[in-house]
DNA sequence: TTTACAAATCGGAACCATTCCGATATAATG
DNA sequence: CATTATATCGGAATGGTTCCGATTTGTAAA
């Protein structure tokens, strides 16, 4: 997902187009890993006039329904990214730069044939440590 | 784990048994799925003498550090339950009850095949949704 | 058992991420 | 350009969690 095709995606939705919102889509899409509210306000101080944190918190739980971003949870905060969308797969999350790397397994055929009864709405696989760069740093 | 096997393990680590302690690890043994912090503050009402939340909260750590209970973040509480402890396994669990089933199934050892070079310390697998007593209730 | 002290608890204040709110500004439409 | 629904803003409120100084309590040693 890159900004041009969130824009697309924002307007056919029917939701307005502003600065804020693209100031955000563009940080995301720069940013390789998970990133909070936090280090977005971070950033604007030097870069964008700054902006509400309701504006962000808001536009963040947007882009997150709209499939644009996708969220996890790491230390009491929330962390987003861009959402990679083509294909279901799973990440490394790097703990010191939020830097991921993504997993293509995926055990849920498995579960399921186990879960019978059982109404599945969701699933999270989730490998945490420290990616290779960091760790030599 | 149960209730006397952690009492013993707290002990052992050279931390004190007190009654706030012990009446944690006989709520923690006899309910079944998921419980936060509040949870806990709601059953004492009725039935210990009331306790300080930075008891519980400090004790919840303990615990977690321990291994005595295990951890997890549903809509922003984090919630525990007594940890399994025996065999490595992961859970489904229920969104309304926040109870859980057991995963008997784990793709850690074909991740870390992809994972070379990178420090893995630790993984989450866990699936959401309503089990079937939620379901036809 | 009594003493002594480190460790644990308490209640309330503080913290921090997140959300709510009323007032203002702005993108989209005609 | 005028209209209007939608978005933004700043500041106040919320809710889960943690911090703090004062007090209490297990535990080990005398």
């Amino acid at each position: 997902m890159d900004v041009q095709r969130a824009i697309q995606l924002l307007q056919h939705e029917g939701y307005k187009v502003t600065k804020p919102r693209e100031n955000m889509l563009q940080y995301f899409e720069l940013e390789d890993g998970y990133r909070t509210a936090k280090d977005f306000m971070a950033f604007t101080e030097g870069n964008y006039e700054s902006m509400s944190f309701d504006t962000v918190y808001r536009n963040l739980h947007l882009y997150h329904y709209l499939g644009i971003l996708e969220a996890t949870e790491l230390d009491g905060e929330k962390h987003f990214r861009m959402n990679c969308m083509s294909d279901h797969h799973h990440h490394f999350i790097c703990k010191d730069c939020g830097g991921t790397k993504k997993i293509p397994i995926c055990p849920m055929d498995e579960i399921e044939k186990i879960l019978t009864n059982y109404e599945i709405e969701g699933h999270k696989l989730e490998v945490y440590g420290v990616c290779p760069l960091c760790k030599s740093a």
